[in-house]
DNA sequence: TGCTTTTGCTAAAAACATCAAGCAAGCTGC
DNA sequence: GCAGCTTGCTTGATGTTTTTAGCAAAAGCA
């Protein structure tokens, strides 16, 4: 939100690019590469900021958050450490209570041999 | 990413709103929402497009999409009609097949008072 | 040294998003 | 009929994003 700036400038030395090689790799203007880097614009486009992230090898939504935009909540979470199975379900009808059992209890029948 | 404004429009209407009611709710200009649904604006930017999903109770993922803006992965994969509630699990461990049975046979046994 | 290229930058302009003000057609109640 | 309100819309102004053209310092090379 407020040095997006700064990180993309560290983010392109690191990768050891121009801005002229951005301009031509991602698609998007040195001049304005410049001007991104230096505080000049407030919200670029999120098109440009998907070629950047392309570009840079670093996620769209990284970007989007540090430039400020609202991000969608399931893509910011850092997906959970893989719940409960149970909990991988919601809520249950009764139909697929049952076709769960049977589901399940062909599984089990299966590896038993 | 063509006709996103009759859909805005489409979902406005459902709710029973006006171009200011709107505005009022969701602090956007009514002029502005006319421009919108109208075709007349190529790119809104993401933080208005996040109030009216917010009022219109849409996803935030859904409009940005529409709009034609590149969306994160993570945000549109798990958006499939209700699939079978087995498909919904993913791939079971012997020990999560454990816990589901013991999961199921629970509620089971609750239902039957 | 002098010439060319590279690099980051800025200035000016084009394109676009957004809002405040205000207009015209359609109501409603008198 | 007409006064007032509501509704969607257009216009004009303002600010922002993005590009094109070009500059100055640094680096590379003859």
């Amino acid at each position: 939100m407020t040095n997006y700036g700064e990180y993309l400038r560290s983010i392109r030395q690191q990768r050891g690019l121009t801005l002229r090689e951005v301009e031509a790799q991602a698609g998007v203007s040195n001049a304005y590469l410049s001007q991104l880097e230096n505080g000049k614009v407030k919200q670029p486009s999120p098109s440009n900021l998907y070629k950047l992230a392309e570009l840079y090898n670093v996620t769209y939504e990284d970007l989007m958050e540090r430039v400020g935009y609202p991000v969608p909540k399931a893509a910011q979470e850092p997906r959970p450490e893989k719940p409960m199975a149970h909990n991988r379900l919601g809520k249950l009808s009764s139909d697929e209570e049952e076709e769960l059992i049977d589901y399940l209890s062909f599984i089990r029948n299966r590896k038993k041999r």
